[in-house]
DNA sequence: CCGTATCCATTCCGATACTG
DNA sequence: CAGTATCGGAATGGATACGG
């Protein structure tokens, strides 16, 4: 039978899934940022078919994370990341920084371009700036929340 | 022919979507944050299947991220959050507010327990605290960070 | 209530050959 | 170089029936 979709479902994890939600998707967007762009450059860098490649390429347009920019004197165009694919470096981050935080090797370090040191983890932090744990927050439904706001 | 694998990918990110890279394990671990804790919990929140739900369960404990604690007077047991588990929250947030950030409704507000105010979208920050655009940042190997580091 | 076992349709993945 | 077309095998997903 076909495979459940998620396309319409209310939560945001899990429209969001449909998107990235595919390891190949995820790893053409990493590639991305590593500053691929040509068909060619993701078919070599991941090793991946080029049909599936095709596919994904294609996926990822329709979803506006990437976008067909032509190239002068080419009749081919090339893949960027639009505003909205750029967006997914902190959820790329933040899948690595738990990767690492498991058990492995830490072969990367994200560091600030202006003085070369390594960039804060990512954590949650409260409108004042303290830092909170997963269990200091909690997720309450938009609608409740803006009731509980406009009561105070 | 067999799904390539990734398990042993030098690249963190590679790896870890070799652990949640699946949407059904994704949703699972969201439905542990939520409290499900039994198997027919999350079959019903989740309307899986149950061979699916059987495999995938039995994945996340394979890998560390559920772990089955025996409930007293009960032949059977619950699938509890480990250590690790829990530290995906960070990475469902960071999807969640990606999924919100473009073009979706809001449906949900994560709030501070203790003030009921909303937490900080999740951003990156320099060593001095200054706040991190993705082209601010590189990535650099861990062993090219330490020599440059030692040469200080 | 918590799974396991089986069956079938669909989908996916990779290789290869082919086109402009 | 950048795809498209096709194909076989593998894995997945869902339904259902069964067992402790």
């Amino acid at each position: 039978m076909k495979r459940k979709s998620f396309e319409n479902a209310e939560c945001p994890l899990a429209r969001s899934l449909e998107a990235i939600g595919d390891t190949w998707s995820v790893l053409i967007v990493r590639q991305a940022f590593a500053g691929d762009r040509r068909f060619g450059e993701f078919e070599k860098s991941l090793g991946v078919a080029k049909n599936i490649l095709t596919v994904r390429l294609r996926k990822l347009v329709a979803l506006g994370i990437l976008e067909q920019v032509p190239v002068e004197g080419s009749a081919h165009h090339e893949y960027a990341l639009t505003e909205k694919g750029r967006g997914l470096n902190l959820v790329l981050m933040a899948i690595r920084q738990w990767g690492e935080g498991c058990g492995g090797d830490t072969p990367y370090v994200l560091v600030d371009k202006r003085d070369r040191k390594p960039v804060k983890p990512l954590a949650f932090h409260a409108h004042d700036g303290r830092e909170l744990a997963a269990e200091d927050m909690e997720l309450v439904p938009a609608e409740e929340f803006s009731r509980a706001a406009r009561r105070k």
